[in-house]
DNA sequence: AAAACATATGCTTATATGTGCATATGACTA
DNA sequence: TAGTCATATGCACATATAAGCATATGTTTT
């Protein structure tokens, strides 16, 4: 229960929303994040460090960047991102926020 | 977007989503609602005040009582309760609320 | 080893939010 | 029409939370 309530806390800053699904697309490090939505480096780094405390996150290193990837294992929270994820025409900010991170994987290559 | 992030937030405290899931089960006025969950009367009638302004529910007057009903019109909102109405038995206090409106609901037979 | 860089964290401030208590409101009833 | 009852609301208070800024931490690279 209170679990259930937490999950939502999760999802209650739009913040925090973007970087999920953000993370849904694709492992990233603090600072691809915060490129990509144009918020601060500790606002990001707080916010990413919540979901690691939530076990919604796992992080790992390689050379000098900290990459973050969304964990699936939680249901309720992965029944959550799938159903914003299979509605993202509905949510213009988080289109925009993926087509950045499109258009910054393609440069690149 | 905003609106996603506040459908969030109204299952972000356990009194509201207690009512949430009591009213997932049937139509039900203040002071049962108050009785069932043993939360005072103003708690409820706020919580529920916010869920109208929300459109999340709808009241009516039939005599001394306000009923409140949830409306499931917004598909975000209708996906989380029955996702959480599915998984009940995961959650031991909405069994219990849940155990206790039935109860109640024996009494009157 | 030192410098540079990416990330994390402490502190402060602003704001939001939940509840208790008292009381207002408004409809039903006698 | 008064009184009673159910519900709503205003105010005060406590708490939670998000972000900015400065800076600490720790790893990499030269």
């Amino acid at each position: 229960m209170i679990e259930l309530v937490n999950i939502h806390k999760i999802f209650s800053d739009e913040t925090r929303l973007r970087i999920i699904i953000l993370l849904a697309q694709q492992e990233l490090c603090v600072c691809q994040i915060s490129g990509i939505l144009d918020v601060s480096q500790p606002t990001i780094s707080k916010n990413l460090s919540k979901l690691r405390d939530t076990n919604l996150v796992v992080d790992e290193r390689k050379e000098k960047f900290v990459y973050y990837k969304l964990r699936m294992e939680n249901a309720v929270f992965a029944n959550i991102v799938k159903n914003i994820v299979d509605t993202l025409n509905e949510y213009p900010q988080l289109l925009l926020d993926k087509s950045r991170l499109v258009d910054k994987e393609k440069h690149l290559s």
